[in-house]
DNA sequence: AAGTGGTCTAGACCACGTG
DNA sequence: ACGTGGTCTAGACCACTTG
């Protein structure tokens, strides 16, 4: 039971990231140079490439090459709320310039977004397509549905957030420039107030290329009641 | 730019499996015959069973072929304290038996640890193995440092929880009975208290094919100064 | 003995970006 | 025109499980 070749080799290119001798940015050999150096078949140093990838150490564009991820340590804090400003959700992670972009319509909402929100499929809702970028890259992109009349979580007094690996929607993965069959980071948000109503529901895609970790605060000391 | 042949296929699998056609438990059909089936070459049914994996929706055993995920909503909800009794951490999300083990012994602290809790390399700790199994089936392994002298997060404030994906320890890989280059999910937990003290340290990982989720719940009510 | 997933070879074509 | 990542073919061997 040893080792995989292309998990040696991948190691190999790993420490050299972590250490620092490929700094960000860096491309690496092409996928049939890998081969040739390592006396592998192509197939075997895509796996290589693959497995870098899926650690969030390179990232792969095509019909260029392999490029050592530029931010590695990227975090998502939580709670991030959709609708608040963007230094606030990225403001401490980062120092290039955020922007984000929203759309504010008026839609029926499906079945899963009534199941979520507690309504009737069919009753209009307000939907906010928020789409985030740093530099001209998108780092996000989210749908919030909220049941007219409420805008804001002002009234919120619990969060739920679920954190997967799922298929972006369509819409999702154009914006995030992702290849059929990519997965994404999903992140599922549900705010509710004393009530238990839900006030906001939103479900956020982020490219998996971008996000090292997704790291939670919170405070462990009760709360005021 | 079409569609590629494995994410049509997996999309069909993805759709009986979600839909309930195939339920959990059930083998798929194997390689080879999904690759007859579909008039595709091995490679590309593999490639078929690694996205359906790597969406949770089935799980490969070694020579003996792909099954549908048991329990595909199977979540871990936050927080999750390594030292608490078993019940609480996974009660409510499963009705099979759950055991926890636990091992402490008293170590070094290496320059990780070290670093994490704020302390010089070489000074003993506690370190604290926990393993959790359902039925028979390995779901969770942790390592937990503690300062000596300190048991129990009783004194702690604050809790940063950094979820990622991330090769297991080789302990951690042999208890979850993952092949060598499987990913894992990685959870890395920090306990503070009041004076910014680190008063625990986990690092955590779950074998992917068990978990759909993580959810992490949060009051959003400010708490008591 | 047969079947399985996992790994691997040695080729191929395509669409597209760069020089 | 060339190199790139992405997809794909048609085979192969291995270690192991199951019947």
């Amino acid at each position: 039971m040893a080792e995989p070749a292309y998990v040696s080799i991948a190691s190999g290119y790993a420490r050299r990231i972590r250490s620092g001798e490929l700094p960000a940015g860096m491309q690496l050999p092409s996928v049939a140079e890998i081969a040739e150096q390592n006396g592998v078949s192509p197939i075997v140093a895509r796996k290589t490439v693959e497995l870098l990838q899926n650690l969030g150490l390179v990232r792969t564009v095509q019909r260029r090459g392999v490029f050592v991820t530029s931010r590695p340590n990227l975090v998502r804090v939580s709670p991030e709320h959709q609708m608040q400003d963007a230094e606030t959700t990225f403001g401490n992670e980062s120092d290039k310039k955020i922007r984000v972009e929203r759309e504010t319509e008026e839609v029926e909402a499906d079945e899963d977004v009534a199941n979520v929100l507690g309504i009737s499929p069919g009753v209009r809702v307000t939907r906010t397509v928020t789409r985030g970028m740093e530099d001209r890259r998108a780092i996000s992109i989210s749908d919030t549905y909220q049941p007219l009349g409420i805008s804001g979580i002002a009234s919120a007094e619990d969060l739920e957030e679920a954190v997967s690996e799922a298929l972006p929607s369509p819409a999702h993965a154009e914006w995030l420039k992702t290849s059929p069959g990519d997965l994404a980071w999903s992140v599922e948000q549900k705010f509710t107030d004393s009530a238990g109503r839900v006030v906001m529901a939103s479900k956020i895609s982020y490219p998996r290329d971008r996000y090292a970790k997704f790291v939670f605060r919170m405070s462990l000391k009760p709360a005021e009641e």
